[in-house]
DNA sequence: CTGTTAGCGCCTTCAG
DNA sequence: CTGAAGGCGCTAACAG
């Protein structure tokens, strides 16, 4: 088993099915059959074949396998950030489902940028994946139905069906925000601002309903104790530490921050501790999705859990059981819950 | 890993070049000079055939092109485990500068089991990726070594080329474990327990070695010094929180521990504070790989950074210029570097 | 400039 | 149980 000589940095084609079917002097359909139908063939020739493969080093042609008619072995998985740790747990989840199938996963950020998502797409659908899991970055999910219709299975990732013909995974937003809201309203804030991104994410919009919603029912005027701010892209903890400054103008100055997710909190939390404002004696700071590290945060982080590695198994299973004979799509749904944690207090009086 | 799971075709076959060209009065190679050499094609016979492709809702077909010999536009990357934050900012270092270049990349987590790591990579090879970017969980290089032999690209994240005739992404290692007990030692602590991975993973290995040459260096005897303490996989902060209790036990109980990575350290702070151990004050605790969250736990966590994002994009840099003519396999070497922040002090007195 | 042809590697008939 | 033949969708060569 030398190695070729000649430097040549082509790459070396590799060994088919007729390689082996030589060296094991046999036809190329029993090489195949020894592949998958191994009970069709003598045990003494699958032997011969066998070892005929190990010789010529024969591995299988994925390419040559999908372009027969094999199901793919790749599904495709879109999401905002995979380094942002909210999705990298989801996109665990997703991993660890499919490895169960022998699927592998193909992860993409799309940064919220349009252009990134359907470039994504595009190269993902013309590999013939198996599916995409995708949260949406923006509202339109057109775009998505008809990849579907084209044949190319699409669930949506922490996003609700929104009455399109597709599978799907949420987690209640509205409520979610509720929760946000309903805990500091009880414990007396009256001045609370909201940092949701400019980028009109759905999940965002949602939370910051339940906010309102929520003040609505204690019988508050939602203009003068919601404060929205937008974070600018990316929403990096750099990012949302800059945006403390725009908090802090505030006038009437808020008491408690509601921030979309725990990197934002971090961000706000770093911003404050700048500013030299005790969290929660002067703010309280609420986060979102509690990841790993928002028990451990100086002051310990209160927010609002989601699932996050059960929200990518969800989905995988959903993608996973499209192509089952009498398949109907259908929406998972889960409840996020609210964790009271240090971060939160009553307002400084006279704050 | 299990078995594919249904699988019926039920998909619609989707346009092929035939009917594009059909639906444009053409012949299939004039549709496949308009894909490819756009400049051939008159622009009146061009038009006419994308007006065809966008009629009968045509999609490339990669597995046709892949067959024919077009180069793979994906990418394999296997790490330990893509959820934690670590891997997941390489992860994202590596899909960025990917996508500069076109590619898709599909995400594997080995856990450090090899069987998991090899199903992998049979599966990668046989797609025809590209190549593949991996942090081998364990010290056999030679199976990587073949692979690339066969004609996959393999490019060695976050490890040393070994002497391997790969090319390779490495931090060094035991400079980091010195830069931590360097600064242990500097306090004063004379009783350092160090939390690495029982799987013997080879960065923590070279962590280790780099305790001790820095314990010899000051002159010190690396047994009675030195408490090596292994953290069972997975290592979660689950799990890093329940090996506080044998850390605890040693006797004399240690003043110091060094944790693998900041997960651990995470694990280690809440089991202290579980265990009523303020930190530095009775335990001084070190961490490693300086994730996003290390400057706001409680307390700021003292680390050694690595570069994340950095060490992915390097790594697939290397890889992209794999198939460049007369291309060499080589090592980039980065440097960690100590990060002191609170959660490290004096030992106590008489402690 | 456009059309024809011959496979890439594999798998599924259908004969033997 | 094994062998021969055709074609999946595409593209590189050549012919017109």
């Amino acid at each position: 088993m030398g190695q070729d000589e000649g430097g040549s940095p082509q790459r070396a084609r590799r060994a088919s099915i007729r390689q082996v079917a030589a060296a094991a002097r046999v036809s190329t359909s029993t090489v195949s059959n020894v592949l998958n139908n191994p009970d069709v063939v003598a045990t003494s020739t699958r032997r011969r074949v066998e070892d005929a493969m190990a010789e010529v080093g024969y591995v299988r042609n994925g390419a040559a396998r999908q372009l027969r008619g094999a199901p793919s072995t790749i599904a495709g998985c879109l999401l905002l950030d995979t380094a942002n740790p909210f999705f990298a747990e989801v996109s665990r989840g997703i991993e660890d489902r499919l490895t169960e199938a022998g699927c592998l996963l193909i992860v993409g950020s799309t940064d919220v940028r349009a252009a990134q998502e359907n470039n994504y797409l595009r190269m993902m659908e013309e590999l013939g994946v198996r599916g995409i899991l995708v949260n949406p970055s923006g509202s339109r999910l057109d775009r998505l139905v008809r990849l579907s219709g084209r044949g190319t299975p699409v669930v949506l990732v922490d996003h609700p069906r929104a009455g399109a013909d597709l599978c799907a995974v949420a987690v209640d937003d509205v409520h979610g925000g509720g929760l946000a809201a309903d805990h500091l309203l009880a414990l007396g804030h009256r001045r609370i601002a909201f940092l949701g991104s400019q980028a009109g994410i759905r999940s965002l919009r949602d939370r910051g309903e339940g906010i309102r919603r929520s003040m609505r029912k204690a019988g508050l005027d939602v203009s003068s104790t919601l404060v929205e701010i937008p974070v600018p892209e990316p929403c990096t903890v750099d990012v949302a530490d800059s945006v403390v400054d725009q908090v802090l103008a505030v006038s009437p100055r808020p008491t408690a921050v509601i921030c979309f997710n725990d990197v934002v909190a971090l961000g706000m939390l770093r911003g404050l501790r700048r500013h030299g404002i005790p969290v929660p004696g002067q703010m309280s700071v609420v986060g979102y999705d509690d990841v790993q590290f928002a028990e451990q945060l100086s002051p310990a982080l209160t927010t609002v859990r989601q699932p996050k590695y059960q929200l990518g198994r969800a989905a995988a299973e959903l993608l996973l059981a499209e192509d089952r004979p009498g398949h109907q799509h259908q929406e998972i749904r889960f409840t996020p819950e609210l964790v009271v944690r240090a971060s939160t207090a009553p307002p400084a009086i006279g704050g």
